[in-house]
Formats: structure tokens, sequence, C-alpha cells
DNA sequence: GGAATTTTGGAGCGATGACACCAAAAATAA
DNA sequence: TTATTTTTGGTGTCATCGCTCCAAAATTCC
């Protein structure tokens, strides 16, 4: 699910550098108190809800229930904590994203209304913050946050690229219209589900989101071609 | 175009309520060395590229070309400044956006093609930045920043609020399936056009979202109903 | 001209942002 | 036990944030 990953800073620790951490399981040394993964999930939620520049480090170390000190011993950098939460986000999100993509008991068209609708589902859970945390993330910033700008966008092209496959799987197999142009049609998509992320967090319940997919279904290509 | 405004604070003088202006033409005291229109319209073009969080005071009043006393004199705060650069984006914004809703020489399918097209248009613009100022903004931010989040929530409520009452017309005389669930399709076409926003945002170009508002035209109502 | 009014330049303010430093604490290895 | 390694608590730092204050400057009114 993820793309190149476009890091902030370099680890200053080379010997392990992607995520930093010397005492993984049981090592020489004093252990740490907190459970990393927990803590990075607890970060990732709140930049998810507040985004980059919303989330003070304050309140991040608080809310993953650390001192500072213990935060850059176990993490690099505000930044670098945020890729990671990216990374965390995505692996998540990859796993129903690309599941629904990757079914291999339905087709295409079938494959592309149930992304709509687990993503009317996904983005309107009450046991996560509503929405996307990589659909509007970085499109409006400082020049100063370029990287994390440059990741959002390229993350965003990423999923845009993976629908176009699965179209272009469809046009193989013979249940998408061979003049179809997969990327435009990926594009609308994305462009929907994007939508739909802004809509969910202004408060749209899950029903509305959904109608939202349907309604963007009917785009989908007949037999003859559209361009 | 604009709907209830809500303001982060109520204007210390209170003779001249909204905006704060003292000296307006010609008055007693030191007259303005500045274009206070013109220092609004660059304020602007730094939020609606920059966001609110990521734009700093100095970065304001540089771009502004006044000083920090300059601006207090003539603006009460930087959220203030804000709601009112919203609002002036909002009158450009809006009168292309309603000169085609309210276009009598058109239907209302036709109407909202042609919106899509100029949205197309007016988000890979090259004379100011790309994308839009209301459809992203204030989705994930701070909790502190919860006075601009409403106000733009209320916005993007809004535009939402005109298309579907376009439809509704529509309705009313005869070029719409009189079965058409109005709000749900105006939702949709918002979404479509947050979606743009992101799309422009990532540099897609006038073409691309120019295709994707085709493309979300098929989702429009036949003769029959859609729910 | 003098008084009244308003804006401007310039300095500075308290709060917060992200982060750095260091000695004490807690574990393992010898 | 002692040495070594790693994490932690606590404090400090340096820049930036949005904003304030005040005396000087520039205008109009009388």
């Amino acid at each position: 699910m993820t793309p190149k990953i476009i890091q902030g800073k370099k680890a200053k620790d080379d010997t392990v550098n992607n995520p930093k951490v010397r005492n993984p399981k049981r090592g020489r040394g004093r252990p740490l108190v907190f459970d990393r993964a927990a803590a990075l999930q607890a970060a990732m939620k709140l930049f998810w809800e507040r985004g980059y520049e919303g989330t003070s480090f304050d309140e991040l170390i608080d809310a993953m229930g650390i001192s500072a000190s213990s935060f850059y011993n176990s993490f690099d950098s505000k930044e670098a904590l945020y890729c990671e939460a990216t990374s965390s986000y995505l692996d998540w999100a990859g796993q129903w994203f690309l599941a629904i993509l990757n079914d291999p008991s339905i087709d295409t068209k079938t494959a592309f209304a149930h992304l709509l609708a687990a993503t009317a589902d996904e983005f309107t859970r009450g046991d996560h913050p509503l929405g996307c945390m990589i659909s509007l993330a970085g499109t409006h910033c400082s020049p100063g946050m370029k990287n994390i700008r440059e990741m959002m966008v390229e993350h965003r092209a990423f999923s845009e690229s993976v629908m176009a496959d699965r179209m272009r799987r469809g046009v193989a197999n013979g249940d998408v219209p061979p003049a179809t142009d997969c990327d435009m049609l990926a594009a609308y998509y994305s462009a929907v589900v994007r939508g739909m992320a802004v809509q969910a967090r202004d408060g749209a319940p899950r029903e509305k989101l959904g109608k939202i997919g349907r309604l963007a279904m009917q785009a989908w290509p007949q037999r003859s071609a559209e361009h």
C-alpha cells in the first residue's frame, strides 16, 4: 500500500533506521515503560483528527502517555512520527481497500461499488476519527511542510494508481469496456472519495456517504466507450 | 452567497463593527498609507494557498505590506482577518457560481454541467492559488480553531443548499425528474467539487478536472427516479 | 497656529512550539 | 558486585507565535 516514503529527517542512530528502536524486546539497559505500538496508534488518531499543524508536541506526548525524553528516545521528531503514523494508517486502511479491489469473487464494477460502500462505512465509524488521514492532508500548508505535503500528494496519487490498475485488469478480463480511460475513471473515483472525506469531517451520516457512493457509480462506463 | 457569519471576536471599536475602519475616505487624523482592499486581497491569497494555521502573522503583514501597528489599527485579529478574507473570497467565487446557477437561458442539467466546467477552470487558473479557499479548510484542526471550523462547515453546507435549491427549481420547472432526491444529488456534486479541489491542489491540470466533472454528470437523473 | 484625532514605527511581551541536555534509574553482562 | 547499556524525569533553550504599548508623525477642525 505504501509508496516511496519521503522522510523528513534521517534517523540519527543509523544502527536501526526505521523505526527507531534500540531495545526491541529484551535487551540490555532500562526497559521501555510504554507500549510503542500503542503510543503510535494514539499519535495517529490525534494527527488524523487534528492534522499535522493542529497537533502540538505537548498534546502528542500527553496522548501517548510519555515524557518528552521518552519520546525522543523512541522517535526522531514530530515529522518522523507523522510519517510513521501515516504508514500505520495505511497498513490499516490498505487492508480493506486492497481486499475489496483484489476480491476474486466479484467483477470490477462490483468491486468499486463495494469500495465506495466500505469507504462510507469506514469514514463514519465511531471507534476512530471521522474521514480519512490521507485524503485532505497537506493540501494547504506552509512552505516549511514541503516534505509532508509531497508525501501526502504521493500517497493520494498511489491510491489513485491502484484503482486505475484494477480497472485495467477489468479491461483485460473483459468486464470493463475496452475503450475506458482507466486513468480518468480512477481520478474521478479518487475525487469522489476525497469529497466523501470532506462530507464525513463535516458530520455527514453514513447513509449520506453511501448514497453519494451509489450516485458516483452511475458514471461507470456502459458497453460503449466514454472519454 | 454568504451565510450567517461566525466571528471570532467582537470588534473592540463598536462605532464601526464590520469591517473595522475608522478613517474610511478622508477623515481627521493621519491617513492610511496602504490600500485596505489590496491588503485584504493579499491576505486572502496567502490564506488560500497556505491555510489558516499555515500562515503566520509575520508572513501576513509582509504580504500585505504593512506593519503590525498598521495591521491592528485596521483589523482586529488574525482570526477576524481570516473571516474577512473568506467573505472576500466568497464575494468573488459567488459571482461565477451563482451566475451559472441562475442563468435563465439554460436548463438545470446544463447549468450543473457548466458549473463543473467552470469549477475546473477556476480551480486551475494561473492568477490565483490552485483549488478553493473553502472546500478543504478547517477539516482537520485543533480544538482552538472551533470558530473557524464551524464557519467553514457552514459555508460548505450553504453552497450545497444553493445547489439543492437550484435542483428543486428544476423539478418545479419540469426539467428535472420529480422523484429526484435534490438534497442527495446536491451532496454528491458538492463532494465532487471538494474532490476536484484536492486534485487541483495536487497539481492536476485543467483538462483532468474537466473530465472528472463530465464523468460526474453521468449521475444526473434520467426520466425515471433514482434514490 | 493650535488642538484634536488617527495612523505609524519600533520595541517588546507572555505564551507556546519543538527540542536538547544531563544526571539518576533500571535493566543485563561479566 | 561491578561495569555497561539504555531509558527516564526534570529542566533549560531558542525561535516563533499572535499581539500590545507608546511616543512620534500626519492629517483635519477651529
